[in-house]
DNA sequence: TGATCGGAGATCATTATAGTCTCCGACTAG
DNA sequence: CTAGTCGGAGACTATAATGATCTCCGATCA
């Protein structure tokens, strides 16, 4: 049901966590370490280690070792977006499973298959919306998220 | 990675062909059948089976019995948006957990959960997105068994 | 009335996800 | 310089979701 990972809630949660640690608050060079993170929001904590690795790798936050180590964001908050995050945890955007199919590799139903342009246009879409959602938009008050639909016509919920 | 799962792929692909035949065809009565669509495209029978029924359960699709059965759309194709049928397939779109938490229900987070509400509205974007996209619009530029027409299609990423 | 269709339930296999455990190496405070 | 604190990394298990299959039933109509 397009879904989101819990390891990409985690991982929106921490980023969250360390950019309003890094912004509002009075120590300006604190990094945040995982054990404080896991606490604050109930997550498992090797769980939580892995999910911020994966952000560090993806050069989102850097790491600091040692004692009084931890991690702290590795550019501004507007420059992270939620595509971002979520690509650096799960991998490439992907609504189908031909979306990143490679020359030569076909699914069964391929050769007819009559979904795959409109779909990969919805996928796109998606994309854009959470390309154009940042860290920063998370953090306060400025909500934004303008639609593109792809075509005209519309229903109730 | 936000993926909709292969019963919908299926989902689509099947309403897709019914759609198609029921207009552009010159037997405009004609039902068609489970076991002509699984082998149009390769999908396994008994799901697809499956698949065909929940749409038909969800009113999308209407089905006649003995032979030369099978299923016709039950509205226009303009009626039905990608949203109904993921939802009819997949049950109610929920980008996290909590989506759909009824009163007294929470997450392990929820306490200090600095998420929920900017996730709630990237939901809320992705569905209107799949709900302003409808059957009829999926048909437009590809036509049955026939190469793509390269009409407005072919944005990729 | 029997072959053809959909309806429905149980069942199994496969995969993705969530979570755990263990060991390593880097760092720095003391 | 070294002990305790931290991140880095891999293997591992458990659980849930998905994909697929099998079997039996009831409706329909030539």
């Amino acid at each position: 049901m397009l879904k989101i990972s819990k390891k990409t809630d985690y991982a929106l949660m921490a980023l969250q966590h360390i950019a309003s640690v890094q912004f509002g608050d009075v120590t300006p060079g604190r990094v945040v370490n995982t054990k404080e993170i896991a606490e604050e929001y109930n997550i498992p904590l090797e769980l939580l280690a892995k999910v911020l690795q994966s952000l560090s790798k993806s050069g989102m936050i850097e790491s600091h070792n040692g004692p009084k180590g931890g991690y702290h964001l590795a550019r501004n908050a507007r420059a992270i977006t939620i595509a971002q995050i979520l690509e650096s945890i799960e991998g490439p955007l992907g609504i189908t499973d031909c979306s990143h199919e490679k020359e030569g590799e076909f699914c069964m139903q391929r050769e007819h298959c009559n979904i795959r342009t409109p779909l990969l246009k919805v996928q796109d879409s998606i994309y854009q919306l959470l390309n154009n959602m940042t860290l920063q938009d998370m953090l306060g008050g400025t909500p934004l998220i303008t639609i593109q639909s792809p075509t005209s016509q519309g229903a109730e919920r």
